[in-house]
DNA sequence: ACAAATTTTTAGATTTGTCTAAATTTAAAT
DNA sequence: ATTTAAATTTAGACAAATCTAAAAATTTGT
Protein backbone atom coordinates (compact mmCIF):
# COMPACT_ATOMS: atom_id res chain seq x y z
CA UNK A 1 0.00 0.00 0.00
CA UNK A 2 1.32 3.55 -0.66
CA UNK A 3 0.84 6.52 0.93
CA UNK A 4 -0.91 7.72 -2.15
CA UNK A 5 -3.45 4.97 -2.32
CA UNK A 6 -4.36 5.08 1.25
CA UNK A 7 -4.83 8.96 0.92
CA UNK A 8 -7.49 8.09 -2.36
CA UNK A 9 -9.10 5.36 0.24
CA UNK A 10 -9.45 7.74 2.81
CA UNK A 11 -11.16 10.52 0.52
CA UNK A 12 -13.46 7.91 -0.82
CA UNK A 13 -14.97 7.15 2.31
CA UNK A 14 -14.96 10.57 3.75
CA UNK A 15 -17.32 10.84 0.56
CA UNK A 16 -19.42 8.40 2.03
CA UNK A 17 -18.19 6.06 -1.22
CA UNK A 18 -19.57 2.60 0.57
CA UNK A 19 -19.61 -0.45 -0.60
CA UNK A 20 -23.52 0.89 -2.24
CA UNK A 21 -22.72 4.32 -2.90
CA UNK A 22 -20.68 5.47 -5.47
CA UNK A 23 -18.11 8.84 -5.74
CA UNK A 24 -17.61 10.91 -8.55
CA UNK A 25 -14.30 11.26 -10.68
CA UNK A 26 -14.29 14.90 -9.91
CA UNK A 27 -16.05 15.39 -6.42
CA UNK A 28 -12.37 12.74 -5.52
CA UNK A 29 -10.11 15.16 -7.46
CA UNK A 30 -11.68 18.17 -5.68
CA UNK A 31 -11.41 16.31 -2.02
CA UNK A 32 -7.87 15.37 -2.65
CA UNK A 33 -6.86 18.68 -4.51
CA UNK A 34 -5.87 17.20 -7.60
CA UNK A 35 -6.78 16.88 -11.19
CA UNK A 36 -9.68 14.22 -12.16
CA UNK A 37 -7.19 12.55 -15.33
CA UNK A 38 -5.23 11.50 -11.88
CA UNK A 39 -8.28 9.89 -10.47
CA UNK A 40 -9.40 8.00 -13.32
CA UNK A 41 -5.77 6.85 -13.24
CA UNK A 42 -5.74 5.50 -9.71
CA UNK A 43 -9.15 4.14 -9.85
CA UNK A 44 -8.34 1.65 -12.00
CA UNK A 45 -5.33 0.89 -10.10
CA UNK A 46 -6.80 0.15 -6.82
CA UNK A 47 -10.07 -1.68 -8.91
CA UNK A 48 -7.10 -3.96 -9.93
CA UNK A 49 -6.41 -4.14 -6.45
CA UNK A 50 -9.52 -5.61 -5.36
CA UNK A 51 -10.28 -2.43 -2.85
CA UNK A 52 -12.37 -0.58 -5.19
CA UNK A 53 -15.59 -1.06 -7.44
CA UNK A 54 -14.72 0.87 -10.44
CA UNK A 55 -16.82 1.26 -13.75
CA UNK A 56 -16.22 4.17 -16.30
CA UNK A 57 -17.90 7.11 -15.81
CA UNK A 58 -20.10 5.68 -12.97
CA UNK A 59 -17.76 6.72 -10.30
CA UNK A 60 -16.20 4.59 -7.66
CA UNK A 61 -17.14 2.70 -4.31
CA UNK A 62 -15.15 1.02 -1.64
CA UNK A 63 -15.07 -2.64 -1.70
CA UNK A 64 -15.02 -4.57 1.92
CA UNK A 65 -11.73 -4.82 1.96
CA UNK A 66 -11.40 -1.05 0.42
CA UNK A 67 -13.78 -0.05 3.42
CA UNK A 68 -11.71 -1.54 6.52
CA UNK A 69 -8.23 -0.58 4.84
CA UNK A 70 -9.61 3.02 4.99
CA UNK A 71 -11.04 2.45 8.70
CA UNK A 72 -7.70 1.43 9.87
CA UNK A 73 -6.40 4.90 8.35
CA UNK A 74 -8.87 6.48 10.13
CA UNK A 75 -8.39 4.89 13.26
CA UNK A 76 -4.60 5.80 13.21
CA UNK A 77 -5.27 9.29 12.27
CA UNK A 78 -7.92 10.04 15.00
CA UNK A 79 -5.64 7.80 17.42
CA UNK A 80 -2.35 10.08 16.63
CA UNK A 81 -4.64 13.25 17.48
CA UNK A 82 -5.77 11.77 20.40
CA UNK A 83 -2.32 11.39 21.84
CA UNK A 84 -1.20 14.70 20.25
CA UNK A 85 -3.74 16.70 22.13
CA UNK A 86 -3.25 14.34 25.65
CA UNK A 87 0.17 13.57 25.51
CA UNK A 88 1.66 16.41 23.75
CA UNK A 89 -0.25 19.38 24.87
CA UNK A 90 -1.21 19.93 21.30
CA UNK A 91 -4.40 22.67 20.95
CA UNK A 92 -7.35 20.32 18.42
CA UNK A 93 -6.61 23.24 15.75
CA UNK A 94 -2.85 21.70 15.37
CA UNK A 95 -3.25 18.36 14.92
CA UNK A 96 -4.78 17.29 11.45
CA UNK A 97 -1.44 18.16 9.85
CA UNK A 98 0.88 15.77 11.75
CA UNK A 99 -1.87 13.29 11.95
CA UNK A 100 -1.76 13.10 8.31
CA UNK A 101 1.60 12.24 8.22
CA UNK A 102 1.12 9.65 11.43
CA UNK A 103 -1.62 8.13 9.98
CA UNK A 104 0.59 6.82 6.94
CA UNK A 105 3.65 4.90 9.87
CA UNK A 106 3.40 1.43 8.98
CA UNK A 107 3.12 -0.99 12.19
CA UNK A 108 0.39 -2.75 13.64
CA UNK A 109 2.10 -2.82 17.21
CA UNK A 110 3.28 0.81 17.39
CA UNK A 111 -0.91 1.85 17.01
CA UNK A 112 -1.90 -0.22 19.68
CA UNK A 113 0.70 0.67 21.90
CA UNK A 114 -0.71 4.15 21.54
CA UNK A 115 -4.42 2.95 21.89
CA UNK A 116 -3.69 1.10 25.26
CA UNK A 117 -1.36 4.40 26.44
CA UNK A 118 -4.77 6.09 25.42
CA UNK A 119 -6.64 3.84 27.44
CA UNK A 120 -8.68 2.83 24.07
CA UNK A 121 -10.30 6.36 23.26
CA UNK A 122 -13.13 6.26 21.51
CA UNK A 123 -13.88 9.93 20.31
CA UNK A 124 -11.18 12.22 18.30
CA UNK A 125 -10.56 15.72 19.87
CA UNK A 126 -12.95 16.62 17.50
CA UNK A 127 -15.80 14.65 18.65
CA UNK A 128 -15.43 12.12 15.65
CA UNK A 129 -15.66 8.49 16.16
CA UNK A 130 -12.52 6.45 16.61
CA UNK A 131 -12.80 3.09 14.92
CA UNK A 132 -11.63 -0.23 16.68
CA UNK A 133 -9.26 -2.24 15.99
CA UNK A 134 -11.87 -4.35 14.09
CA UNK A 135 -12.70 -2.06 12.23
CA UNK A 136 -16.25 -0.97 13.72
CA UNK A 137 -17.26 2.10 14.51
CA UNK A 138 -20.69 3.91 15.51
CA UNK A 139 -21.71 7.06 14.26
CA UNK A 140 -22.75 8.95 17.53
CA UNK A 141 -26.01 10.23 18.27
CA UNK A 142 -25.90 13.84 17.81
CA UNK A 143 -27.21 16.38 15.51
CA UNK A 144 -26.66 19.93 14.34
CA UNK A 145 -27.13 22.89 17.12
CA UNK A 146 -29.12 24.46 14.30
CA UNK A 147 -31.43 21.91 14.45
CA UNK A 148 -32.18 22.19 17.80
CA UNK A 149 -35.82 22.95 18.90
CA UNK A 150 -35.65 26.32 21.13
CA UNK A 151 -35.68 26.05 25.05
CA UNK A 152 -34.08 22.94 24.35
CA UNK A 153 -30.89 21.95 25.99
CA UNK A 154 -27.88 19.66 25.09
CA UNK A 155 -24.10 18.83 24.94
CA UNK A 156 -21.67 19.87 22.66
CA UNK A 157 -20.00 16.53 21.12
CA UNK A 158 -18.49 17.37 17.89
CA UNK A 159 -17.87 19.92 15.05
CA UNK A 160 -18.51 19.95 11.52
CA UNK A 161 -15.86 22.17 10.38
CA UNK A 162 -12.21 21.35 11.91
CA UNK A 163 -10.74 23.94 10.42
CA UNK A 164 -8.42 26.36 12.42
CA UNK A 165 -10.25 29.30 12.15
CA UNK A 166 -13.19 28.07 13.08
CA UNK A 167 -11.69 25.87 16.07
CA UNK A 168 -9.75 28.75 17.07
CA UNK A 169 -12.99 31.19 17.22
CA UNK A 170 -14.26 28.16 19.48
CA UNK A 171 -11.24 28.09 21.85
CA UNK A 172 -11.63 32.16 21.84
CA UNK A 173 -15.72 31.88 22.74
CA UNK A 174 -14.82 29.32 25.29
CA UNK A 175 -16.75 26.48 23.75
CA UNK A 176 -15.84 23.29 23.86
CA UNK A 177 -16.80 19.57 23.35
CA UNK A 178 -18.53 18.21 26.95
CA UNK A 179 -20.21 21.54 27.24
CA UNK A 180 -23.70 21.99 28.12
CA UNK A 181 -25.64 24.48 25.29
CA UNK A 182 -29.14 25.67 25.88
CA UNK A 183 -31.15 27.07 22.67
CA UNK A 184 -32.48 29.88 24.43
CA UNK A 185 -34.04 31.93 21.06
CA UNK A 186 -33.75 32.21 17.48
CA UNK A 187 -33.37 35.18 15.18
CA UNK A 188 -35.79 34.40 12.14
CA UNK A 189 -34.26 37.37 10.22
CA UNK A 190 -30.56 35.68 9.33
CA UNK A 191 -31.23 32.00 11.68
CA UNK A 192 -28.70 32.93 14.42
CA UNK A 193 -29.11 31.19 17.96
CA UNK A 194 -29.24 33.12 21.58
CA UNK A 195 -27.48 30.12 23.90
CA UNK A 196 -26.55 29.89 26.50
CA UNK A 197 -23.41 27.78 27.36
CA UNK A 198 -22.79 27.07 31.40
CA UNK A 199 -23.58 31.06 33.08
CA UNK A 200 -22.94 32.66 29.84
CA UNK A 201 -25.35 33.70 26.71
CA UNK A 202 -24.15 34.12 23.69
CA UNK A 203 -25.29 35.25 20.15
CA UNK A 204 -24.43 33.10 17.46
CA UNK A 205 -24.83 33.23 13.83
CA UNK A 206 -26.38 30.10 11.96
CA UNK A 207 -23.05 29.38 10.22
CA UNK A 208 -21.54 28.68 13.79
CA UNK A 209 -24.97 26.78 14.67
CA UNK A 210 -24.54 24.62 11.63
CA UNK A 211 -21.16 23.38 12.73
CA UNK A 212 -21.42 22.34 15.92
CA UNK A 213 -22.86 19.05 17.11
CA UNK A 214 -24.92 18.43 20.00
CA UNK A 215 -26.20 15.36 21.57
CA UNK A 216 -29.75 16.20 23.02
CA UNK A 217 -30.50 15.75 26.58
CA UNK A 218 -33.29 13.07 27.66
CA UNK B 1 13.53 17.28 1.10
CA UNK B 2 11.95 14.08 0.00
CA UNK B 3 12.61 11.08 2.32
CA UNK B 4 15.17 9.72 -0.56
CA UNK B 5 17.33 12.80 0.52
CA UNK B 6 16.86 12.39 3.85
CA UNK B 7 18.05 8.61 3.83
CA UNK B 8 21.39 9.42 1.65
CA UNK B 9 22.29 12.32 4.51
CA UNK B 10 21.66 9.73 6.99
CA UNK B 11 23.86 6.92 5.09
CA UNK B 12 26.46 9.40 4.11
CA UNK B 13 26.92 10.60 7.85
CA UNK B 14 26.91 6.68 9.30
CA UNK B 15 29.64 6.21 7.25
CA UNK B 16 31.68 9.10 8.42
CA UNK B 17 30.98 11.91 5.62
CA UNK B 18 32.20 14.65 7.73
CA UNK B 19 32.38 18.16 6.08
CA UNK B 20 36.45 17.00 5.49
CA UNK B 21 36.24 13.57 4.97
CA UNK B 22 34.72 12.19 1.73
CA UNK B 23 32.33 8.79 1.62
CA UNK B 24 32.92 6.02 -1.64
CA UNK B 25 30.12 5.89 -3.96
CA UNK B 26 30.36 2.03 -3.40
CA UNK B 27 30.15 2.53 0.43
CA UNK B 28 26.76 4.28 0.01
CA UNK B 29 25.35 2.23 -2.01
CA UNK B 30 26.46 -1.01 0.58
CA UNK B 31 24.97 1.10 3.10
CA UNK B 32 21.63 1.52 1.52
CA UNK B 33 20.99 -1.27 -0.32
CA UNK B 34 21.31 0.36 -3.85
CA UNK B 35 23.03 0.61 -7.01
CA UNK B 36 26.31 3.19 -7.66
CA UNK B 37 24.65 4.51 -10.42
CA UNK B 38 21.79 5.43 -8.07
CA UNK B 39 23.98 6.84 -5.84
CA UNK B 40 25.69 9.28 -8.37
CA UNK B 41 22.43 10.57 -9.55
CA UNK B 42 21.87 11.27 -5.88
CA UNK B 43 24.89 13.03 -5.37
CA UNK B 44 24.36 15.30 -7.92
CA UNK B 45 20.99 16.14 -7.10
CA UNK B 46 22.11 16.80 -3.30
CA UNK B 47 25.52 18.78 -4.71
CA UNK B 48 22.60 20.86 -6.78
CA UNK B 49 21.24 21.76 -3.26
CA UNK B 50 23.85 22.26 -0.95
CA UNK B 51 24.14 19.48 0.93
CA UNK B 52 26.96 18.01 -0.08
CA UNK B 53 29.91 18.08 -2.03
CA UNK B 54 30.56 16.26 -4.85
CA UNK B 55 33.36 15.79 -7.34
CA UNK B 56 33.37 13.08 -10.35
CA UNK B 57 35.29 9.96 -9.09
CA UNK B 58 36.14 11.48 -5.54
CA UNK B 59 33.61 10.46 -3.30
CA UNK B 60 31.10 13.13 -1.35
CA UNK B 61 31.11 14.75 1.89
CA UNK B 62 28.34 16.50 3.69
CA UNK B 63 28.63 20.19 3.84
CA UNK B 64 28.02 21.92 7.23
CA UNK B 65 24.32 22.61 5.85
CA UNK B 66 24.13 19.00 5.19
CA UNK B 67 25.66 18.07 8.64
CA UNK B 68 23.19 19.78 10.73
CA UNK B 69 20.04 18.10 8.11
CA UNK B 70 21.79 14.78 8.91
CA UNK B 71 21.90 15.10 12.82
CA UNK B 72 18.38 16.58 12.69
CA UNK B 73 17.28 13.52 11.21
CA UNK B 74 19.26 11.24 13.58
CA UNK B 75 17.92 12.95 16.85
CA UNK B 76 14.37 12.48 15.80
CA UNK B 77 14.90 8.88 15.27
CA UNK B 78 16.57 8.59 18.58
CA UNK B 79 14.42 10.29 20.21
CA UNK B 80 11.44 8.23 18.57
CA UNK B 81 13.85 4.92 20.07
CA UNK B 82 13.39 6.11 23.43
CA UNK B 83 9.70 7.19 22.93
CA UNK B 84 9.13 3.70 22.30
CA UNK B 85 10.77 1.80 24.85
CA UNK B 86 10.35 3.72 27.60
CA UNK B 87 6.56 5.18 26.93
CA UNK B 88 5.13 2.38 24.52
CA UNK B 89 7.46 -0.97 26.22
CA UNK B 90 8.82 -1.55 23.23
CA UNK B 91 11.81 -3.74 23.45
CA UNK B 92 15.15 -2.10 21.92
CA UNK B 93 15.38 -5.06 19.08
CA UNK B 94 12.32 -3.89 17.81
CA UNK B 95 12.33 -0.16 17.99
CA UNK B 96 14.67 0.90 14.98
CA UNK B 97 12.49 -0.46 11.91
CA UNK B 98 9.66 1.71 13.20
CA UNK B 99 12.11 4.84 14.17
CA UNK B 100 13.57 4.41 10.23
CA UNK B 101 9.10 6.01 9.81
CA UNK B 102 8.88 8.07 12.50
CA UNK B 103 12.15 9.93 11.88
CA UNK B 104 10.76 11.35 8.22
CA UNK B 105 7.86 13.08 10.07
CA UNK B 106 8.20 17.11 9.29
CA UNK B 107 7.16 18.62 12.57
CA UNK B 108 9.46 20.83 14.76
CA UNK B 109 6.41 21.09 17.43
CA UNK B 110 6.03 17.56 17.47
CA UNK B 111 9.52 16.02 18.21
CA UNK B 112 10.65 18.89 20.78
CA UNK B 113 7.57 18.02 22.53
CA UNK B 114 8.21 14.03 22.44
CA UNK B 115 11.63 15.31 23.92
CA UNK B 116 10.08 16.99 26.76
CA UNK B 117 7.88 14.22 27.41
CA UNK B 118 10.73 12.02 27.67
CA UNK B 119 12.77 14.53 30.23
CA UNK B 120 15.73 15.31 27.38
CA UNK B 121 17.03 12.04 27.55
CA UNK B 122 20.63 12.18 26.29
CA UNK B 123 21.64 8.26 24.89
CA UNK B 124 19.12 6.38 22.80
CA UNK B 125 18.49 2.67 24.15
CA UNK B 126 21.34 1.48 22.36
CA UNK B 127 23.62 4.09 24.21
CA UNK B 128 23.99 6.10 20.99
CA UNK B 129 24.29 9.97 21.41
CA UNK B 130 21.08 12.62 21.01
CA UNK B 131 22.38 15.46 19.19
CA UNK B 132 20.27 18.16 20.58
CA UNK B 133 17.87 21.22 18.88
CA UNK B 134 21.12 22.57 18.07
CA UNK B 135 22.68 19.59 16.32
CA UNK B 136 25.59 19.27 19.03
CA UNK B 137 25.95 15.68 20.02
CA UNK B 138 28.82 14.73 22.28
CA UNK B 139 30.38 10.90 21.57
CA UNK B 140 30.01 9.17 24.55
CA UNK B 141 34.03 8.42 26.67
CA UNK B 142 33.32 4.51 25.38
CA UNK B 143 35.93 2.02 24.41
CA UNK B 144 35.08 -1.76 23.22
CA UNK B 145 34.92 -4.61 25.61
CA UNK B 146 37.64 -6.30 23.81
CA UNK B 147 39.74 -3.40 24.37
CA UNK B 148 39.54 -3.36 28.03
CA UNK B 149 42.57 -4.88 29.99
CA UNK B 150 42.12 -7.97 32.69
CA UNK B 151 41.14 -7.13 35.65
CA UNK B 152 40.02 -3.75 34.94
CA UNK B 153 36.02 -2.57 35.16
CA UNK B 154 33.86 -1.06 33.42
CA UNK B 155 29.87 0.10 32.77
CA UNK B 156 28.01 -1.53 29.91
CA UNK B 157 27.50 1.70 27.78
CA UNK B 158 26.32 0.70 24.51
CA UNK B 159 26.31 -1.73 21.51
CA UNK B 160 28.28 -1.39 17.97
CA UNK B 161 26.15 -4.01 16.76
CA UNK B 162 22.09 -3.40 16.71
CA UNK B 163 20.97 -5.98 15.23
CA UNK B 164 17.97 -8.09 16.92
CA UNK B 165 19.55 -11.02 16.66
CA UNK B 166 22.51 -9.52 19.05
CA UNK B 167 20.24 -7.74 21.03
CA UNK B 168 18.39 -10.90 22.15
CA UNK B 169 21.53 -12.57 22.47
CA UNK B 170 22.11 -9.87 25.16
CA UNK B 171 18.60 -9.99 26.50
CA UNK B 172 18.87 -13.74 27.06
CA UNK B 173 21.80 -13.68 28.85
CA UNK B 174 20.51 -10.49 31.04
CA UNK B 175 23.44 -8.20 29.74
CA UNK B 176 22.33 -4.81 29.75
CA UNK B 177 23.36 -0.88 29.53
CA UNK B 178 24.14 -0.02 32.92
CA UNK B 179 25.45 -3.10 33.96
CA UNK B 180 29.04 -3.53 35.77
CA UNK B 181 31.38 -5.70 33.78
CA UNK B 182 35.07 -7.10 35.01
CA UNK B 183 36.96 -8.45 32.85
CA UNK B 184 37.94 -11.74 34.55
CA UNK B 185 40.36 -13.35 32.12
CA UNK B 186 41.08 -13.00 28.05
CA UNK B 187 41.53 -16.88 26.33
CA UNK B 188 44.59 -15.74 23.70
CA UNK B 189 43.78 -19.30 21.67
CA UNK B 190 40.13 -17.60 20.71
CA UNK B 191 40.28 -14.07 22.21
CA UNK B 192 37.12 -15.08 24.10
CA UNK B 193 37.02 -13.33 27.52
CA UNK B 194 35.65 -14.39 30.67
CA UNK B 195 33.69 -11.90 32.64
CA UNK B 196 32.12 -11.18 35.55
CA UNK B 197 28.61 -9.43 35.25
CA UNK B 198 26.57 -8.83 38.53
CA UNK B 199 27.46 -11.69 40.39
CA UNK B 200 27.21 -14.31 37.81
CA UNK B 201 30.45 -15.77 35.51
CA UNK B 202 30.23 -15.52 31.79
CA UNK B 203 32.49 -16.58 28.96
CA UNK B 204 31.95 -14.59 25.89
CA UNK B 205 33.37 -14.80 22.22
CA UNK B 206 35.42 -12.15 20.90
CA UNK B 207 32.60 -11.15 18.51
CA UNK B 208 30.34 -10.43 21.56
CA UNK B 209 33.37 -8.36 22.65
CA UNK B 210 33.80 -6.83 20.04
CA UNK B 211 30.35 -5.59 19.85
CA UNK B 212 29.87 -3.94 23.35
CA UNK B 213 30.76 -0.74 24.85
CA UNK B 214 31.69 -0.09 27.76
CA UNK B 215 32.85 3.15 30.00
CA UNK B 216 35.97 2.42 31.64
CA UNK B 217 35.90 3.15 35.66
CA UNK B 218 38.45 5.27 37.15
C1' DA C 1 55.00 2.37 -16.27
C1' DC C 2 51.51 -0.20 -18.15
C1' DA C 3 48.07 -3.77 -18.18
C1' DA C 4 44.39 -5.55 -15.32
C1' DA C 5 41.04 -4.99 -11.95
C1' DT C 6 38.06 -2.07 -9.62
C1' DT C 7 35.32 1.87 -9.08
C1' DT C 8 32.48 5.30 -10.90
C1' DT C 9 29.78 7.51 -14.29
C1' DT C 10 26.79 7.80 -18.37
C1' DA C 11 23.05 6.53 -21.31
C1' DG C 12 18.84 4.72 -21.77
C1' DA C 13 14.84 2.24 -19.71
C1' DT C 14 11.24 1.53 -15.96
C1' DT C 15 7.79 2.57 -12.34
C1' DT C 16 4.78 5.63 -9.77
C1' DG C 17 2.09 9.39 -9.58
C1' DT C 18 1.04 13.27 -11.63
C1' DC C 19 -0.26 16.70 -15.39
C1' DT C 20 -2.33 18.93 -19.98
C1' DA C 21 -4.96 18.75 -23.92
C1' DA C 22 -7.95 16.34 -26.73
C1' DA C 23 -11.53 12.94 -27.31
C1' DT C 24 -15.42 10.55 -25.54
C1' DT C 25 -19.40 9.64 -22.83
C1' DT C 26 -23.18 11.03 -20.01
C1' DA C 27 -26.45 14.47 -18.42
C1' DA C 28 -29.21 18.64 -19.10
C1' DA C 29 -31.95 21.91 -21.69
C1' DT C 30 -34.73 23.58 -24.96
C1' DA D 1 -34.91 14.53 -30.00
C1' DT D 2 -31.16 17.28 -30.78
C1' DT D 3 -28.03 20.32 -29.22
C1' DT D 4 -25.32 22.04 -25.50
C1' DA D 5 -22.95 21.58 -21.34
C1' DA D 6 -20.62 18.95 -17.97
C1' DA D 7 -18.13 15.07 -16.49
C1' DT D 8 -14.93 11.53 -17.52
C1' DT D 9 -11.48 9.10 -19.93
C1' DT D 10 -7.53 8.59 -23.08
C1' DA D 11 -3.12 9.68 -24.95
C1' DG D 12 1.09 11.50 -24.37
C1' DA D 13 4.42 13.97 -21.42
C1' DC D 14 7.03 14.80 -17.18
C1' DA D 15 9.67 14.45 -12.66
C1' DA D 16 11.56 11.45 -9.10
C1' DA D 17 14.00 7.55 -8.00
C1' DT D 18 15.54 3.61 -9.39
C1' DC D 19 17.74 -0.07 -12.47
C1' DT D 20 20.90 -2.46 -16.26
C1' DA D 21 24.52 -2.44 -19.39
C1' DA D 22 28.21 -0.16 -21.33
C1' DA D 23 31.82 3.38 -21.18
C1' DA D 24 35.23 6.07 -18.72
C1' DA D 25 38.29 7.05 -14.92
C1' DT D 26 40.99 5.56 -11.15
C1' DT D 27 43.64 2.38 -8.59
C1' DT D 28 46.46 -1.74 -8.14
C1' DG D 29 49.93 -5.13 -9.17
C1' DT D 30 53.92 -6.43 -11.13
Amino acid sequence: MTRSEENYLKAIFHLGGSATASVATNAIAEEMETKPSSVTDMAKKLAEKGLVNYVKYQGVSLTEVGIQTALAIIRKHRLWEVFLVKKLDFSWDEVHEVAEQLEHIKSEKLIDKIDELLDYPKYDPHGDPIPTKNGEFQERDKQLLSELPIKSKGICVGVNDTSSTFLRFLDKHKIALGDAIEVVEKEDFDDSLFIKIGDRNLHISNQIATNLFVKKDG
